[in-house]
DNA sequence: ATGACCGACACAGTCGGA
């Protein structure tokens, strides 16, 4: 079973890549962040031609997640339970008995901001959720774009952006919160390249000069984490024309 | 230091992204 997670940044856009990236990589579950499309305008069509089943939970340009995948979905949950919340970031449904949740978590823009404020809330939330569906569903994966880097070695320029956003104090004591809850960074269970990123700014070059951060994400419990066999980002799709500034990031399992 | 680049919305310039 393949799993993966990809922010294409607006799908409109990008659908012909990610098209093109499933037919190349036919995994069980891809999981998208930032539609950047209303629920009326999602491609199931051009999905469901190519074999893929899906899920969907849209915003008008902002926002927005999806769950394409080959067997259909079950217990489908939009957005994070008992938090209202007008911004659609999370879609969770279980495929083949894994519980999948597929996220887009808030920027945050500037630590002290109100966008700030909501992310710390949005993480909370989040959190006590997680560790009531974790006893529900052992087998569990959350995966997305998490905004958040674990440590110094997800950061090109780690003291240039030091307690910045992505990278705050703050944010990461959330991530090792989520870690503290049973779950395990996928990709650092494997053999990585060196300054293995995620994310690359449209400015300045910065994919080919890999000025980048990891803050794409696989979480897994531990009874998944038995079950891993290889995790890796996929750099190919930031190569093509019109890329989205986010890489694919896939897991496979047994 | 600032802006760069991109997408949406709208059709210019602003906002949000990260």
């Amino acid at each position: 079973m393949q799993l993966a997670t990809w922010n294409v940044n607006s799908l409109n856009v990008r659908l012909p890549q990610v098209l093109d990236w499933l037919t190349a990589h036919p995994v069980d579950v891809l999981a998208l962040q930032e539609l950047k499309l209303s629920d009326d305008k999602f491609p199931l069509q051009a999905f469901t031609d190519i074999g893929y089943q899906a899920q969907w939970f849209g915003q008008k340009t902002y926002n927005g997640v999806a769950l394409l995948s080959k067997s259909p979905a079950e217990d489908v949950v939009r957005n994070i339970p008992g938090f209202a919340d007008e911004q659609s970031r999370v879609l969770c449904g279980t495929f083949d008995g894994v519980r999948v949740i597929g996220a887009y978590f808030p920027n945050g823009q500037e630590p002290g901001s109100d966008k700030f404020a909501y992310k710390m809330r949005w993480l909370d939330a989040l959190r006590e959720w997680l560790r009531a569906e974790l006893v529900a569903h052992p087998q569990l994966v959350l995966m997305g774009d998490y905004n958040i880097t674990f440590d110094d070695a997800d950061v090109w320029d780690p003291v240039g952006l030091r307690e910045t956003i992505h990278c705050t104090t703050e944010e990461r004591n959330h991530l090792q919160a989520l870690i503290g809850l049973g779950l395990t960074d996928s990709v650092r269970l494997f053999p990585q390249p060196e300054k293995n990123y995620s994310w690359w700014d449209y400015r300045d070059f910065a994919f080919r000069r890999n000025r980048g951060m990891r803050i794409d994400h696989i979480l897994i419990s531990e009874a998944l984490k038995a079950r891993a066999t290889a995790c890796e980002v996929d750099k190919l799709p930031r190569k093509n024309e019109r890329p989205s500034d986010h890489a694919p990031v896939v897991l496979t399992l047994d």
